[in-house]
DNA sequence: ACTTGTTATGACACCGATGTCATGACTTCG
DNA sequence: CGAAGTCATGACATCGGTGTCATAACAAGT
């Protein structure tokens, strides 16, 4: 692999005005530039980023940290937009800038997280970005490391700049165009309490209830948490059960995640209802593939 | 950011004595060691890559290229392992072996490639790793560059070590585990034969058959491809009935996809045929969502 | 006791780029 | 016409580690 060095010497000039070519900070002759470009491709020269960020300081990687490539083989996620196509994103967005992303995967177990996070401040990564796989709070510590870090869909209790979904007004959205298209029984079937982007829906929920003047029915909220592995979706059937059981049913229910709504929906074609005629089924996250 | 200097002043001694505790490359007295240990820890000191590898050559880092990330948005693929499982354990490995791993997706274009192994051999990546969607055959080009390259699910013209899916064996096995069981009347449905999956698959089949001595029937494989964008499925339809007129059906259908044997599954029951006590119907690649 | 070998350590150059400063040629303006 | 400014370029130090070699202390073998 050749150096600048060598390149100045086939052009014929000084190793600094193939740096200033390279990097365009400095006017640089016609002629010679056209030198050096020549002799760049004629050996097919490729700068060391190594060497460029000692100098510099600037090593353009930035560092993701995630788990979304390894759960990822379970299809089923408690809710939220799936990582993956966080990440993709920002892949799309580092590589327009010129950035390069270093994606490490945790393997679920966040153990790990302390390993990755030396190893990619080794590297002297610019930010680092933790994505979550739902929304949650959570605590990422660099190690007194000072480099920027961007928490995505999760935040801590130090104030880390974080990225978040908006459920609460999602839902508020959700629920006011629900009401919009003629409902007023609304049901609305909670996750695990302990999900934050649970409990900031149900305020979404009660809210767009309020701004259109129904009233809050207790009996229409129920929690039907699904992402705890001994539920066998009993909570979910009982939770059907008891609001159809209502002097006034429901005509339409929401619930708190898209694969719920798909559960859901199975449950209540085996009681006989049609869908949407007698009851319709609202999701939340929009997985594609459960969208089809 | 304090440097190997600053430890070393920390510590008493000299950089090189720091640089031996880091590398543990030779010999360090107790004492001494123990002192440096205690100052890299005290100033929070992290080594930079970019400096150890400029002398030694060793950058840590490999470079995977694929379109995993982006195209699994569409979860519908041609065939074969999905590339992000590959993905996965490449990922996997490479953090055991210490090495990191640098993701770059194409977003689907094939046109981002060069630009992305530009980018790597900036980085001064060990290895380049191009992980295919599908297996089939494609042109890598690192440009001049001398780096290692690993294909993995294709290959190229110039004999570039690959991975590649046994296809043909798998298919074999599959066959004789389907003859080992009773089955005489194997129907295949191929894949579209600009596949080289499909061809290699077909192979296997009909190696299987003549292993077991049961004479190829051509009426039973048919073309069935699924991944042509136009195709309503009236393939598939008419490959299913053709076999089913015949005087003796098969008892059993090889799908060169698992998607196309979920549709597969969808037509027979619509047919009015049970599975799998009137035909029964075989995958392939074993797609975990769709096995569930 | 003398050579040889091993252990522990430091001095110094070097990897490949870039920042800083210096220099020479040429413009421009009062 | 001389001072000041711009343009094009090169010399040299420097970033933070590691490879090479030198050196000193001490143990072991003959």
């Amino acid at each position: 692999m050749d150096t600048i060095y060598d390149v100045a010497k086939a052009a014929g000039v000084s190793p600094k005005t193939v740096s200033r070519v390279l990097n365009g900070d400095a006017p640089v002759g016609r002629e010679t530039r056209k030198a050096v470009e020549a002799a760049m491709s004629d050996l097919g020269y490729v700068p060391s980023n190594a060497a460029r960020m000692m100098r510099s300081n600037r090593s353009g990687l930035i560092g993701l940290i995630t788990g979304a490539l390894s759960h990822k083989l379970e299809p089923m996620e408690p809710t939220g937009l799936p990582d993956l196509y966080i990440v993709q994103g920002i892949q799309k967005v580092m590589a327009d800038s010129g950035k390069t992303l270093i994606i490490a995967d945790t393997g679920g177990t966040s153990a790990k997280v302390p390993q990755l996070v030396r190893t990619f401040l080794q590297h002297r990564v610019e930010a680092l970005i933790y994505v979550a796989d739902y929304h949650k709070q959570v605590t990422f510590d660099t190690g007194a490391g000072t480099c920027p870090v961007v928490l995505v869909n999760c935040f801590d209790a130090d104030g880390t700049p974080a990225i978040l979904p908006d459920d609460e007004q999602c839902q508020f959205d959700l629920v006011t165009d629900l009401i919009r298209s003629g409902h007023e029984r609304i049901a609305y079937f909670t996750l695990d309490p302990a999900m934050v982007a649970g409990e900031l829906r149900s305020k979404g929920y009660r809210a767009a209830l309020e701004a259109a003047g129904i009233p809050y029915d207790r009996e229409l909220q129920a929690m039907a948490r699904e992402n705890i592995e001994d539920d066998d979706g009993g909570l979910l059937r009982r939770a059907l059960d008891s609001v159809l059981a209502l002097d006034r049913p429901p005509t339409v229910i929401c619930c708190g995640n898209d694969e719920m709504a798909l559960r859901l929906y199975g449950l209540v074609r085996s009681r006989g209802l049609r869908i949407p005629e007698d009851v319709s089924v609202a999701g939340f996250d929009n997985y594609r593939a459960i969208a089809e």
